[in-house]
DNA sequence: TTCCGCATTATACTAAGGTATAATAGACAG
DNA sequence: CTGTCTATTATACCTTAGTATAATGCGGAA
């Protein structure tokens, strides 16, 4: 299994522009791949893969605001800059609400481009830093027991062990052992640690 | 010292403009205050009114982006409508990037104002209910001596006592003695009560 | 100088958390 | 049916945390 490299998705349904963007792009040393259409692009994106992608608003079957959304729902996280030919402002409002990355104009030029792809770039590796981070503690928290997790929720609002026992209709003992197994399959020392931990996964909202 | 009520605040340099907007939001039971000009609407404006911005894009001196900058800088948190006559998309971009509400093109549809509206005076309303509870937060804080703060953060850190004296170059006994008194100045009962409450401020980024 | 806030330390005790060891019992998979 | 996982409980002991009380020293403000 080979772990897709960075790169810049180009999807426009107008060859000269893929073209044309193509060679900027790999000229300034981006991994490149372009698509004739959205169903090109989804039938080998690999969600895996790093980078972002760049994406004509107005193509003849998916256009681009509709593959955003397929890919939002499909809990992509890959930037996308838009390129438009066309001034529709409410088109290029609606994208950017939508989490879009950028969003240029065409003919659009060589430095914008680069820039965008750049920070679209370092956004993407940030998130991708974020969940990395999170599925490791989902992890952890797969591994606990339904109770251990039971006793984990009420540790980290600052309940006594005694007062879990009672909420829970068991013993400080028992809560003391499940206790200390979430501290080991968390890999935490300290309540505050844990605390840490689930704060960033919505656990213990309450 | 009266608390301002929510109002929108429209900002237009066409009188024409002001009237039929105003008209529109005054008759959806919106307070409206409209200006002729971003500086108007600066010398007036109390930023502790809730509600939003309507405002202009093009306008002779400041215009839109330049008025969103300068309230962003002081801190601002009112959310901001646009309004274009023009199709200009860079500007809807940066605008949006910039954090606005929305971006509206005239001439604009009445439902398509008071809905943007509606949505902008919720987002400032959570806004706020956030900005109170962190300055409560804060207020807290600043009650603690710096020997406090200090311990404070080890605290939410999961250090033990005697490590923290060890770092402090003091003894156990003298850690309990603040950390007490943090505990009782945080008004927090517990460790995981205390790192949730530092959490929201940036303290503790170890 | 005197009062007060701050930091410090000490003693003493209580409460709570953490660990080790061991045993029991139900559920479920092989 | 047997072994494993899970949950439970108990005993015992040690470590931390929390609280109360008291006392000392320092530096700034009145």
């Amino acid at each position: 299994m080979t772990t897709p490299s960075p790169t810049v998705f180009v999807v426009d349904d107008y060859a000269p522009v893929r073209r044309s963007i193509s060679r900027v792009l790999h000229a300034a040393g981006f991994a490149v791949a372009a698509f004739a259409s959205a169903e090109e692009f989804l039938a080998q994106y690999d969600p895996r893969t790093l980078g972002c992608l760049v994406l004509d608003l107005a193509m003849p079957t998916l256009d681009g605001l509709e593959l955003q959304d397929i890919l939002a729902k499909a809990g992509s996280v890959l930037p996308i800059i838009f390129l438009t030919g066309t001034a529709d402002i409410p088109k290029s409002v609606q994208a950017m609400k939508h989490g879009a990355s950028d969003f240029l104009t065409k003919p659009v030029n060589d430095e914008d481009l680069l820039s965008a792809v750049r920070v679209a770039f370092e956004k993407n590796r940030s998130v991708r830093q974020q969940q990395t981070e999170l599925s490791e503690i989902l992890a952890r928290l797969a591994t606990l027991t339904p109770r251990e997790r039971e006793v984990l929720e009420y540790v980290v609002t600052g309940k006594l062990n005694k007062q879990i026992a009672g909420d829970l209709g068991t013993v400080e003992q028992t809560v003391k052992v499940h206790r200390a197994r979430v501290m080991q399959k968390m890999r935490v020392r300290s309540v505050a640690e844990l605390v840490r931990l689930t704060q960033r996964c919505g656990i213990s909202a309450r």
